[in-house]
DNA sequence: ATGGCTTTAAAATAAAGA
């Protein structure tokens, strides 16, 4: 059973492209982020056509994340990330779907920093971190994936030095994500890529893509009893290669069962 | 190069991304 996240940079950009992957590579689940459009107008019926129910969470021009389910549709849990009465972004999505709980996350990415995004990319963690001790302590399968907008280690990136000021390389950044970890979660990508060089993320700028200048920062993490059933890990990294293509590619876990 | 692209919203530029 394969679980995917994919940060799609835009539904209405992004729908062919989208689509034809939901065709290629059929994922049981598919977690959607950056979905930039209000609910009113998240094209649920395309995805129908080809099998998919979902659920969304989006909001006007930015933001917005969806779960879309291979002939089922996901039991929504939570809509919105618990901890701020304040906070309107439209980033964390989480449900019931395959005998899973799915958390569906894209966190902020905190860019100028310092500064107040990146106070906000800090405390989102921070609320983060509860909720996932919270899910670690139901000791049922969970994984929690989605555009983290952190890359753990220099090994995570094509050149520490280049991005050394970037609020996604940031050791407060770093330290948060090793928090979670800590917590008992198992990082998919890197536990079968413990050398890494395994990028999510390709700049539209200054040709990154094609020379291959990326960096990891789409991550799915596994409860304990969803790591005992880790078959395999990938990056669809073709797909960032095509026509109109998000500058993240699609990243999926394979589950026994 | 505090941006070399891309998307959104909206009607020319501006914000956001990472």
């Amino acid at each position: 059973m394969r679980i995917a996240s994919f940060n799609i940079n835009g539904t209405k950009a992004r729908l062919p492209r989208l689509l034809e992957w939901l065709e290629e590579t059929r994922p049981a689940v598919a977690c959607l982020q950056e979905i930039k459009c209000p609910d009113d107008v998240f094209p649920a019926e395309e995805f129908e056509k080809l099998g998919y129910k979902a659920i969304w969470h989006g909001q006007k021009s930015f933001n917005g994340v969806a779960i879309l389910a291979d002939g089922e549709a996901p039991v929504e849990v939570l809509r919105g990330l618990p901890g701020d009465e304040e906070d309107e972004q439209a980033r964390y999505l989480e449900a019931d779907v395959k005998g899973l709980r799915v958390a569906n996350l894209y966190l902020p990415n905190g860019n100028p920093q310092p500064g107040p995004k990146f106070d906000y990319k800090l405390a989102w963690m921070e609320r983060l971190h509860q909720r996932m001790q919270e899910l670690m302590a139901r000791e049922v399968p969970t994984v929690v994936l989605g555009d983290y907008n952190v890359a753990p280690d220099d090994k995570d990136v094509w050149s520490p030095r280049a991005m050394a000021q970037d609020a996604v390389f940031r050791p407060e950044s770093r330290d948060a994500y090793r928090r979670l970890l800590n917590e008992g979660w198992t990082d998919a990508i890197d536990t079968l890529n413990p050398r890494g060089g395994v990028w999510t993320f390709w700049d539209y700028q200054a040709g990154c893509w094609p020379r291959d200048l990326g960096i990891r920062i789409d991550h799915l993490l596994l409860s304990p009893e969803a790591a005992d059933r880790l078959v395999a890990a990938g990056v669809d990294k073709a797909h960032r290669g095509r026509e109109k293509a998000s500058d993240h590619a699609p990243v999926w876990v394979e589950l026994a069962g």
